[in-house]
RNA sequence: GCCGUGGUGGCGGAAUAGGUAUACGCGCAGGACUUAAAAUCCUGUGGUCGAAUAGACCUUGCGGGUUCGAGUCCCGCCCUCGGCACCA
């Protein structure tokens, strides 16, 4: 066997690219197919195989489809901007916009090294200023809307690196790069209202057709629940206090009430003076200034173990007159509910905790399953879940939901509460202290703010839409959209620092500026936004910036901030609304997402997010639809070594190498193969000889052929017949078309390899029984010839995604358009024939014309159903379940005609001698006799 | 703790309207070719007993159940990996 020369991969990769084989018409199209793959973060030594599977398994489903008759548009970007990226700099000690360029140059030059079928001519990355001036035009947007609003907000602050840290940065309560303790600081921040649209993202969930698992988890994240808030009266004074609860049935057990440190309520204890000794005053001070102050390090360590303080002040139950007495604690959380808790610590096991460290009394008001009445003394005694209600009053013998129904009707018809929902989803925190993102395009102005308050004589209710910087209020002006993009400056000093502000901060250029509206003195704002708004719209910018002039280097066509500052800055201001309109309005069609392929890390936070933006974009009529991806499908993770590529397990294994030894071919096969696409595979390079051997097979096997016809000329009978060879040839159409369309590559392999097997067994057979030699005459028995057109037309068609090069290769070699170069088959020929050169062989000039015909555009191969059933069945025959035979069976064969059959084998006979059987019979299947009965 | 995955030969993994368990590949063993090695090709390969390509029994994390028949369905556990987690 020969090696097959996967050096050919260049020379079609370049075809692919010059001849515009995967840039759709982007306006003209008539039947699109967007089939996007989350764009990389270029932010690591490169890509690894792990990427590669991802991007990989995406591919081949974009080819298919694309031979499916599609217009499929593929594109491909970078994730470039954000703190990855900026943490990979300050990791090799690279400014980022210089790391971002060799970053760029290298993932293209390895995305291309795949083979995948991307639209090189419309590439994007968030960093380039083209693109990032969107993503400052849709904050804008948002800020118009409403839906962008600064607020005080705690923030992770790292004291060694003096950075603010992102959450996902926090890794148990330390700092992810060094180690430390992070504290939380309470700053200014800018939000995205994504909470306004919680019911919305949880009910179209069930019309999209995504992974179920992703489903699940954003259901989760969401995390609805049905409530009521409940008002209790503090004791001797007018104040009240609201706490939420899911489960107001248990409401007759309530013992205490707790608040959260930062509750109002504590406050106005603090400050204004109720009749609570100066002792208790002092203990509860002293208690919330050291939970305000205590660091998520020693909160985890703490564990579930509770703190708390008596307030002395006690809040009225209504329900029976109570006094509950209120207490303050850390496991509280402001964030949540209403800030404050009416603990049942006979049903709620952290109350419980709280109830028992503190001497609280403890109260039974459900009955379980278990059907334990007694007292509850012991945290396995909690009970939790449904029950009947006992000691409760009106509610007693009621299930616990039909309790919950009945005390929330009567709380609200009393009007002691009012049925709430409440959601786990905050708002989207975006603004980041940090450098290496689109700078927030707002603009902060004294004089306006001075203007503004006096007209309005109050400052609105929120006092939001002033900033408060360095002790004054400002106006905040969102920046004109003729003077987008704001450019982030070039800085020496980007690296984070020390303080409440980001590098930009320390750039007067950058910060001193005129106010738009009034054109005093005002200041940038100095924060960027988070790499999640940078993502959020990306599938659009494919659409949007897809009118660049195309470039085929794909290490070109992409402009790095700086360097494209002039030219963008030259550009004639034009209505980028209008822009985005039309963009949309003429490649409409594209949208939403046909089929996108990602990894479960984003289920929530990225998905999530594009989500909502596309239905902010929808209510500012920006867009006709709500969703941004009609299917999303999570592929699973490629482990190696036992686990997760990643750095710090120093498992990260590189595709380069592996393209370089076996071609990408290979490569591309053998991530397939590893495991189901959706389940994740184990990746060991002990396999990849075996898909290269693999290959190799297919390419001796039609190059074989590919002799065969040249020396007898082309084979008159285009079409298999055979039936064992159609037989198989339908069933593999079928089952590789199925797979692909499940995303089930694995298997689509195996059957191909099975029918290699076959096709290469056949092969040997004819040659054998036809004694067929080079030299001698063509056989007049037409069906001796090895494989039919046909077959091996069909084969190359399958393979096709899995092995795009290949398959190209010998496709042109096929359709007479081989000979471009010395190849295999032409040496080989002249070896075997003598002088013969075939005359539809002869040499041509070198050809890579655009107009080639490529086989990725080929027609996917139909299957006849009836074909792709076998004529004859394996019968298995069963004594008692157990198998004892397999017979060899017509198809269709009646239950007597089966049974005779089955009676016949000496085998079987001699389990039935003379007894009783009852039999059972399943069509084309088995059939079992069963003697006990 | 909660949610979600998954547990099948020496290894990666096939097989679910319940019906041939271990497809396909890797590895391994033997053979052919070769001066030799590599590559390639052929044969074999779940386990135990057995001379056997006779036959029997066992086998899909563990324990029960339903069924003529269970990797697949039901009940109760154990473990892996991933995500969330003091969310009232």
């Amino acid at each position: 066997m020969q090696d097959y020369p996967f050096k050919i991969e260049r020379k079609w990769q370049e075809a692919w690219t010059s001849g515009k084989l995967f840039s759709p018409d982007l306006v003209k199209a008539r039947t699109p197919f967007y089939n996007l793959m989350m764009f990389p973060y270029p932010s690591a030594e490169g890509l690894h195989v792990g990427n590669m599977y991802a991007f990989t398994g995406s591919d081949i489903y974009g080819r298919f489809k694309r031979m499916q008759g599609f217009d499929v548009f593929e594109p491909i970007g970078l994730d470039g901007f954000g703190i990855h990226s900026e943490n990979y700099a300050i990791k090799v000690g690279r400014h980022p916009r210089q790391q971002a360029r060799i970053s760029q140059k290298n993932f293209y030059r390895q995305l291309y090294a795949t083979g995948n079928a991307y639209d090189w001519t419309r590439t994007l990355a968030t960093y380039d200023p083209a693109y990032y001036k969107w993503t400052q035009w849709i904050f804008i947007q948002l800020f118009k809307k409403g839906l962008a609003y600064r607020a005080r907000a705690p923030v992770n602050f790292c004291p060694f690196d003096k950075t603010v840290l992102a959450d996902e940065q926090v890794v148990d309560g330390r700092c992810e790069s060094c180690g430390s303790q992070v504290e939380k600081r309470d700053l200014e921040q800018w939000f995205f209202r994504i909470t306004d649209y919680a019911e919305r993202l949880l009910k179209n969930l069930e019309k999209l057709d995504w992974s179920k698992r992703v489903k699940i988890a954003q259901r989760q994240w969401i995390g609805k629940k049905e409530g009521i808030t409940i008002g209790y009266q503090v004791a001797g004074s007018r104040l009240q206090v609201g706490c939420w609860t899911s489960r107001p049935d248990t409401n007759f057990g309530a013992t205490f009430v707790v608040l959260a440190p930062e509750h109002e309520l504590v406050s106005e204890i603090l400050n204004i003076k109720y009749q609570i000794s100066n002792i208790k005053l002092k203990e509860v001070k002293s208690y919330v200034k050291r939970a305000k102050k205590k660091t998520e390090q020693e909160r985890i360590a703490e564990g579930r173990d509770k703190t708390g303080v008596f307030t002395g002040l006690y809040a009225v139950n209504n329900l029976n007159g109570e006094k509950l007495p209120i207490w303050v604690s850390d496991f509280v959380l402001m964030e949540f509910g209403t800030g404050a808790v009416v603990a049942v610590p006979g049903h709620d096991r952290r109350d419980f905790e709280f109830a028992q460290k503190f001497g609280l009394p403890i109260k039974r008001v459900v009955v379980g399953k278990d059907g334990d009445d007694s007292p509850i003394t012991k945290i396995d005694q909690v009970q939790e879940e449904e029950g009947t209600m006992v000691n409760s009053d009106f509610l007693n013998g009621l299930d616990t939901h039909k309790a919950t129904v009945k005390i929330m009707d009567y709380l609200e018809e009393k009007g002691w509460g009012k049925r709430k929902t409440t959601y786990h989803l905050r708002d989207w925190l975006i603004s980041r202290q940090r450098y290496w993102g689109p700078p927030i395009p707002v603009i902060y102005c004294v004089n306006c703010w001075k203007v503004k308050s006096e007209k309005l004589k109050v400052k609105s209710e929120e006092g939001r839409d002033f900033a408060m910087i360095d002790g004054k209020e400002h106006a905040i002006i969102p920046v004109p959209e003729k003077d987008l993009p704001v450019i982030l400056p070039d800085v020496k000093d980007w690296k984070p620092r020390s303080g409440a502000r980001g590098p930009l901060a320390q750039v007067e250029s950058f910060v001193k500026t005129l106010c738009p509206e009034c054109g005093t003195a005002a200041r940038r704002e100095t924060d960027v936004s988070d790499t999640f708004l940078d993502s959020a719209w990306y599938y659009l910018g494919y659409l949007i910036l897809g009118n660049q002039k195309s470039k085929i280097n794909p290490s070109t066509t992409l402009r790095i901030d700086g360097e494209q500052s002039r030219t963008i800055k030259n550009q004639k201001f034009r209505n980028w609304e209008l822009e985005f309109r039309n963009s949309l309005a003429r490649r409409g069609q594209w949208l939403p997402v046909d089929m996108y392929i990602g990894g479960a890390e984003h289920s929530v936070l990225h998905l999530l997010y594009s989500r909502f933006l596309t239905m902010a974009f929808y209510d500012l009529g920006l867009v006709s639809f709500e969703e941004p991806f009609r299917k999303f499908r999570a592929h699973g993770l490629l482990i190696a070594q036992g686990a997760k590529m990643s750095k710090s397990k120093g498992n990260i294994v590189s595709p380069d190498d592996y393209i370089a030894k076996y071609g990408a071919d290979a490569l591309r096969c053998y991530l397939m193969f590893c495991g189901r696409f959706q389940q994740g595979g184990d990746f060991s390079d002990a396999g990849i000889a075996g898909m290269h051997r693999f290959l190799k097979r297919v390419w001796n096997l039609v190059i074989g052929q590919l002799g065969y016809w040249a020396v007898r000329s082309a084979p008159k009978n285009l079409l298999t017949q055979e039936p064992i060879s159609l037989h198989m040839m339908h069933k593999t159409i079928r089952r590789v078309t199925e797979d692909i369309e499940s995303l089930d590559y694995n298997t689509a392999i195996a059957a191909l390899m099975e029918w290699l097997n076959f096709l290469e067994q056949k092969v040997n057979i004819k040659y054998q029984i036809s004694n067929i030699k080079y030299d001698q005459k063509r056989p007049s028995d037409i069906s001796l010839e090895p494989l039919g057109r046909e077959e091996t037309e069909t084969y190359l068609k399958l393979l096709a995604p899995f092995a795009p090069h290949i398959t190209e290769e010998l496709w042109s070699r096929l359709s007479g358009n081989w000979a471009s170069r010395p190849s295999a088959l032409r040496l080989r020929l002249e070896e075997q024939s003598g002088k013969t050169r075939p005359k539809n062989l002869r040499a041509q000039r070198p050809n890579d014309r655009i107009d080639f015909q490529s086989i990725h555009t080929q027609p996917w191969p139909k299957y006849d159903p009836k074909l792709v059933e076998s004529k004859k069945i394996t019968l298995v025959v069963q004594v008692d379940g157990k198998l004892r035979d397999r017979l060899e069976a017509k198809k269709g064969l009646g239950e007597k005609d089966a049974c005779k059959l089955a009676l016949s084998s000496q085998k079987i006979k001699k389990y039935l001698a003379g007894a009783n059987y009852k039999v059972v019979y399943i069509k084309d299947r088995l059939i079992n006799f069963v003697l006990k009965f």
